[in-house]
DNA sequence: CGTCATCTTGATGAGACTCAATTGCTGTGG
DNA sequence: CCACAGCAATTGAGTCTCATCAAGATGACG
């Protein structure tokens, strides 16, 4: 139900001073159905220019939400993980594009049922909280993308600490490419980037896919 | 605040099933009181941190919408012009702040006011949209910021171009410190690069604050 | 006409990108 | 079990873009 998603895209990395935002508890659970799709890595769940019927609600896997720019370029707007709502265009036609990254179960809803004339109070209201934390998600995404390699990294790292649930153990769904994508850099910066931050013992690298993080407090030093 | 929005019989979006829903451009402005408030340049409009009791509706004159980092550094989220409506976070405390850069005049509206009790459709209908319209916004930004310095600056003039109803003369309101706080650049950066584009005729520059157009195509095809 | 702001221009260096080579990982077939 | 292919990630070397620091130019205003 709604109410468990709040929690889980509220707050973005770098973290606002302290849990200021209290968006409302939502109560109602009806506009999504209970069937789950099923996606295979790199299927396309949505493309770019698609009509925005369907609003998406993450049960497992990751999501890759990104628009196509020229020469085979693409940037990542957001990775969407198990509880996130995705899809919730306002316009009429999707204006980016999403993907499974790894194996992916959603709920599904129609728009036209949880928008349409049947629409209450309860439901306009989620929908309105869940635009303006994308709203909130994005700000803080452009932030991080006016900071410098080391920064965003770190705070990529940290998002994903704080969303994938381990505080301090990270099983990375995303390569490289897809990091760098989403951070605006290149997969041998993210690369370096991270090797430094070994070098210097703030993680360590099990696998590429796997990160630990030894002294998170060196990685939120970074933003100031 | 938001979360009291009466439980009103509300047919909140009565858009036929199927129908994709379209965003209308907000035409009433009758939430808003009509008295206009009055800044002085640089005069502060809210501050970060403060409560989200008003939000605004631009009738004249030019307001940055930015949040403070360390050191004196600044990223500017927001350009707000004639017409803009600003000032609807929805947490309860300000995550930016808003100055005016030149003299403006703001109508200002309560938002128990315009969200309580009495609020009907319309309202919720235009507050949400004017959300919808502030994440789109950004996510445009966020995409602006993962490009080159010429690039960001051709982005610029071309929103600028836009905003300001003149198609090809722009009269800047805002200083290169705030462009460049905007774009995520120096202001030797935006400096040089514009005088990059009037070395290749793609601009003139009878002053520093007055630029023309010669060649708007030209931008436009830097972001391919 | 001087003063202060703002903007432009110049010189230099750091940081990130590019291209290329190497390493590491995983699955597959002999 | 090993060899090898195929892909992902790392590492290296060179280049370029943009930030930094410093110095002029321009413009607004008393």
């Amino acid at each position: 139900m709604l109410t468990e998603i709040a929690p889980a895209n509220l707050h973005v990395f770098p973290y606002p001073r302290g849990a200021r935002y209290k968006f409302p508890a939502a109560k109602s659970v009806w506009i999504f159905g209970s069937k789950e799709k099923k996606f295979k890595p790199n299927e396309e769940i949505f493309g770019e220019g698609e009509s925005t019927d369907y609003i998406y609600r993450m049960v497992s896997g990751t999501v890759r939400s990104y628009r196509s720019l020229g020469q085979g370029r693409r940037k990542i707007e957001a990775f969407r993980l198990r509880g996130d709502i995705f899809g919730l265009d306002a316009g009429e036609e999707r204006e980016f594009s999403a993907e499974a990254i790894d194996d992916v179960s959603v709920l599904i809803a129609r728009r036209s049922t949880s928008v349409g004339a049947t629409a209450d109070y309860q439901t306009i209201h989620e929908l309105w909280a869940a635009t303006a934390r994308e709203l909130r998600r994005v700000q803080q995404h452009a932030l991080l993308l006016a900071m410098n390699s080391r920064q965003r990294v770190a705070c990529f790292l940290l998002e994903m600490s704080r969303r994938l649930g381990e505080p301090e153990i990270i099983e990375l769904p995303m390569s490289r490419q897809d990091i760098a994508d989403y951070l605006g850099l290149t997969i041998e910066t993210v690369s370096r980037t991270i090797t430094q931050f070994e070098t210097k013992g703030i993680v360590k690298l099990p696998t590429s896919r796997h990160i630990v993080l030894r002294n998170p407090m060196a990685l939120q030093q970074m933003n100031e």
